[in-house]
DNA sequence: TGCCCGATTAACT
DNA sequence: GTTAATCGGGCAA
């Protein structure tokens, strides 16, 4: 695998898309959090009208994030103990997001990621999951409501990174809508 | 106010 | 494969 240093911002316009096309177009990007750099590998949709959305019931005070413009990110505590990232997609009013479930940290922050998370734990299992992931960031509900297009701290950028083989899947750990395969998984990078 | 449950993880057996 | 840890939103009373 070959990474080289991210190159452009991913603009608003890349998040004000159908949240099916940011997701997958997602994989193989960098994200960008507080002077660390990881790749994107693996993604989930969560649209307006999708049971499984914490959108669905439209909006409060939890889920008021997913309903910014596109590119601003919602954290929310999962199961009391963890921190999950998604970011806003489509339109602001519109409730819509992508879960970013895993990433791949660069090799200058795989040293970083391992204070957070561990010494011993390898590269692959630093952040594969998104309560992993982001304790590997030191992402928490301050992150709530950044803007990913603007912010210093956090951002999406391109990279000479080729996402070779994508697989579509359901969706992990949700009770409703689960056969809507809108799961994104970059099985290799180039 | 109280109860239930979840877009999870890691430490068990 | 199983299960405890642990917290806030949503809904019923």
């Amino acid at each position: 695998m070959t990474i080289l240093a991210p190159v452009d911002r991913l603009p608003r316009d890349f998040f004000a898309r159908p949240t099916l096309e940011v997701a997958p177009d997602l994989l193989g990007k960098v994200f960008f959090v507080n002077g660390l750099n990881a790749v994107i590998v693996e993604t989930e949709a969560y649209l307006p009208d999708d049971p499984a959305s914490h959108s669905f019931c439209g909006k409060t005070v939890r889920n008021a994030a997913m309903f910014h413009p596109p590119g601003t990110l919602y954290v929310y505590r999962s199961y009391g103990v963890h921190f999950c990232v998604n970011v806003a997609t489509e339109g602001e009013g519109i409730g819509a997001a992508v879960l970013i479930r895993g990433v791949m940290p660069l090799p200058d922050s795989v040293a970083a990621f391992q204070v957070r998370r561990g010494l011993k734990i390898t590269q692959k299992q630093l952040s594969n999951g998104p309560g992993k992931l982001c304790q590997a960031f030191g992402i928490t509900l301050e992150q709530n409501y950044v803007d990913g297009t603007t912010s210093a701290e956090i951002g999406f950028f391109n990279a000479a990174i080729h996402v070779k083989n994508v697989e579509q899947t359901p969706r992990i750990g949700i009770s409703k809508n689960t056969e809507k395969p809108w799961r994104f998984v970059a099985k290799s990078l180039l």
